[in-house]
DNA sequence: TTTTATTTTCAATTTATTTTGAAAGTTCAG
DNA sequence: CTGAACTTTCAAAATAAATTGAAAATAAAA
C-alpha cells in the first residue's frame, strides 16, 4: 500500500471515528493529518490536503488548540503560522480524557448533586426509584472520576507502563 | 425540589449529555425516562411524557433494545407492549462499553492493522512518522481493549468492588 | 374471516450542524 | 504611515441528522 493512500484512509477513517464520539469530522481529520505530519504545516497545507475552506481550517484549528492537542508555531523569519500536533499518543489520550472530564463529567456530577433533594413522600415508588437511580449514577460518576484522575496523573505511559499492570 | 421538576431536568440533561457522546438526544432521553420509571411503560406513555411522535419513539426504542439497555415486555392479557430499562447502572455501563468496543474500537483496530504495510523508503521522514504513529495508536487501542475487557468481565460492581481498588 | 388495536416503516419535512467565502481585522516590513 | 501578507469572523448556504405522521404491516379478538 502506498503512503498517500494509507494516509488518506487513515484521515478519512479517523474523521468517521470522531463523529461517533461527538467530534466534528473535520476537526478529527485535521488532527489526524497533523498527527502523521512530522513537521509543522500551514493553514494552506491543510486546506489543500483536505480540500476545505480557510475559515473551516481556522475554526477547527482553534478548537484543537483549546483542547491542547495542537500548537501554533511561529518560525523566525516566516510570516505564516505553522501548526503541529502533540505526537505522544499517551499525552493525547490523557489530554482528551482531562478535557472531556472537565467539560462533561464534572458538570454532570454537579447536576446530579442538585437532584437528590426531592420533596414529598420518600416511600412513594416513583420517588424512591428516582432518588435511588440518581444516587447510583452519582456513585458511578464519582468512581469514573477517580479512575480517570489516576490515569491523568500517571507519569509513565499507562498503556505500556506499570499503573495498569493489573490488567495483565 | 419537586419530583416532576427534578425528573424533567434529569431527562433533559441526560439528553444533552448524550449528544456530546454521539448519542441521539431523544434516545438518551427515552433511556433516562425508563431509568427513573419503576414499572414498565408503553410507547404512548413515552410519546406523552417527552412530547415526541410515535415513529420517533419506535425507532429509538428499537435502538435501545439493540444496545440491550431496554427490553420489550408483554403483560399477559394486555394488547400493548411495555418497555423497561436495565436498572443496575453497573450493568448499563458495562453494556455500553461492550457495545461501543464492538462497534467502534474493534473496527478501528482492524483498520489500523491494514495500514502498517507501507511500500517505499522506510527511512523517509513522512513514512517513518506515519508507520510510527499508526503503531502507537494500535498499541493504545490494544491496551484500551484489554482494560475494557477486564471491566466487562468483572463480576462485581467495578465502581465499588475490588477490581479497581488499585485506584484507591 | 373480518374487524380492531397496535407496531413498523419511510418519504417528506423540520431542525441542527457544518462549511463556505468574502469582508473586516491584524501584523509587520519597508 | 502604507500596503501586502496573513488571520479571523460570521451571515448565508450547504449538508447532515432527527422527526413527523400517515400508510402499510402485523397480530390479536371477535
Amino acid at each position: 500500500m502506498k503512503l498517500s493512500e494509507a494516509k488518506q484512509q487513515f484521515i478519512s477513517s479517523w474523521g468517521a471515528f470522531g463523529t461517533q464520539w461527538g467530534i466534528n469530522r473535520t476537526m478529527a481529520q485535521i488532527h489526524a493529518l497533523l498527527l502523521v505530519s512530522p513537521d509543522p504545516i500551514t493553514q494552506d497545507d491543510i486546506m489543500e490536503q483536505l480540500s476545505i475552506s480557510r475559515g473551516n481550517v481556522n475554526m477547527n484549528i482553534r478548537d484543537l488548540i483549546s483542547w491542547s492537542l495542537v500548537e501554533r508555531i511561529i518560525l523566525p523569519g516566516e510570516r505564516k503560522e505553522y501548526f503541529s500536533a502533540e505526537k505522544d499518543i499517551w499525552k493525547v489520550a490523557t489530554q482528551i480524557i482531562k478535557e472531556r472530564k472537565k467539560r462533561e463529567l464534572d458538570p454532570m456530577l454537579k447536576l446530579l448533586g442538585q437532584l437528590d433533594n426531592i420533596d414529598g413522600d420518600k416511600k412513594d415508588k416513583e420517588t424512591k426509584q428516582f432518588i435511588g437511580m440518581i444516587g447510583d449514577i452519582k456513585k458511578l460518576g464519582n468512581q469514573a472520576d477517580k479512575v480517570l484522575d489516576v490515569m491523568i496523573k500517571a507519569e509513565e505511559n499507562w498503556f505500556t507502563g506499570s499503573v495498569l499492570k493489573i490488567f495483565k
